[in-house]
DNA sequence: ATGCATGAGTT
DNA sequence: ACTCATGCATA
């Protein structure tokens, strides 16, 4: 009982809004800002309702194991070593009702978030992102409920990841800032762009890199993309952390704008999350394959890992992007129903006198058809189908009249 | 949307 | 013994 808790203790949740929450790993490849962003909701919301709870004492909303563990926060970032420290799980079988900063903190042991490079040749593969510069000070700003501790990504000067290629891992700009800032969380911007990375994000890629497995689920067979990234022993460790295209994609408030846009523009395509993840085997993505509705929805509501949003990310985006140019083609198509050519209708007093032509002449010239519009008052090209489709019609009719005399 | 469970990988 | 990604079942 006790160890199973232990095991699924992270997915223990209060009925508050508390998302996810991980305890550290501090593994090289672990870096997880899980809480940082799987929080995000809960944060808004609970940076929206402190100023409230100030009144008097400052930590109204804070109980005696979240000053317990900022302290233990504090102490483990004043020994860079000791990244680890090893919550008690009394302290994590349930969250506080203002357990944000707590989880935070708790989170805080772990390394800064600095935004992890990826190994162009296995994308998802979250290499690892340096323990490390994170001072007194930015404990103590993330621990600040005025910030909420949203990490900021310095947005480049352009919003779209799609023009995030390669040529930006030579931003100097980013390499400069190892240690990422602080700032308000951002709102959605619901007008933002939605962006495609697909053109920077090799979606091809495995999902799983590390250990290149990918599972199948027992029961289903579905293709369990397992991201589970973490050090792996030999492989190279950067020892700067690099800023490619794909730590744009990775910035949580990133991951959270595209999870709100995704729900929305899905919810436009009237899909709902079980058929996104049905759908996501169709792409054929080498080691995709379908997803629960669960995944879908948690990845909408960002109560998944970090490593996993920023892994299903880009396949998302594969999906959503494939469905809306179906969505548009379809919407074309309908649209190209209803520019149906208008039918011209003849009307009786002209048809008779058509009728009364055909039966002196089925096959009247092109002189004679130029003449018979004129008097009538029609279009060539309209009288001339006329005594087409005229001539089909009678066909028709001695046919059918042959083959009724011939069978009965 | 989420509590609980599972299997695989990691430490 | 844990972490993680994910799924099933159900509220």
């Amino acid at each position: 009982m006790f160890t199973n808790m232990l095991a699924t203790h992270h997915h223990h949740r209060p009925p508050s809004p508390v998302p996810t929450v991980t305890t550290l790993n501090t593994s090289y490849g672990e870096q997880k800002y899980a809480p940082l962003h799987n929080a995000a909701d809960a944060v808004r919301r609970h940076c929206m309702a402190s100023p409230v709870a100030y009144s008097g004492n400052l930590f109204a909303g804070f109980d005696e194991s979240f000053l317990a563990r900022q302290a233990e926060a504090l102490a483990a970032v004043d020994y860079p070593g000791k990244n680890q420290f090893k919550p008690e799980p009394s302290n994590h079988s349930y969250y506080p009702p203002a357990p944000y900063a707590t989880q935070q903190h708790t989170s805080s042991a772990v390394p800064p978030p600095v935004y992890s490079s990826m190994h162009p040749p296995s994308a998802f593969h979250h290499s690892a992102a340096l323990p490390g510069t994170l001072d007194t000070n930015d404990v103590i700003e993330q621990l600040g409920s005025s910030h909420c501790g949203l990490p900021t990504y310095q947005p480049p000067s352009f919003n779209s990841s799609v023009m995030m290629t390669s040529d930006m891992s030579s931003q100097p700009h980013y390499i400069s800032h190892p240690a990422p800032t602080y700032n308000p969380p951002n709102h959605f911007h619901p007008t933002s762009v939605m962006h495609s990375t697909s053109a920077a994000t090799p979606i091809s890629a495995p999902i799983s890199t590390q250990a290149g497995k990918t599972c199948r689920e027992p029961t289903t067979g579905r293709y369990k993309p397992h991201i589970i990234t973490s050090y792996v022993p030999g492989s190279p460790q950067p020892s700067v952390p690099s800023f490619s295209s794909n730590d744009y994609d990775a910035d949580p408030r990133e991951l959270e704008a595209f999870a709100e846009r995704f729900k929305q523009r899905r919810i436009k395509l009237g899909v709902t999350q079980n058929d996104v993840g049905q759908a996501l085997a169709n792409l054929k993505l080498p080691g995709v394959g379908s997803l629960s509705q669960s995944t879908i929805c948690r990845f909408e509501s960002l109560t998944l890992s970090h490593n996993n949003m920023v892994a299903l990310k880009p396949i998302l985006i594969t999906w959503l992007e494939k469905a809306e140019e179906e969505h548009r083609r379809k919407m074309e198509n309908a649209a190209m129903g209803e520019k149906k050519r208008k039918r011209t209708s003849i009307a009786a007093p002209e048809k008779r006198s058509l009728e009364a032509y055909f039966a002196v002449q089925p096959r009247p010239s092109s002189e004679k058809i130029a003449a018979i519009a004129e008097k009538l008052d029609l279009k060539k090209n309209v009288v001339r189908v006329w005594f087409c489709n005229q001539r089909q019609k009678q066909k028709r009719m001695k046919f059918s009249a042959f083959n009724g005399d011939v069978i009965m």
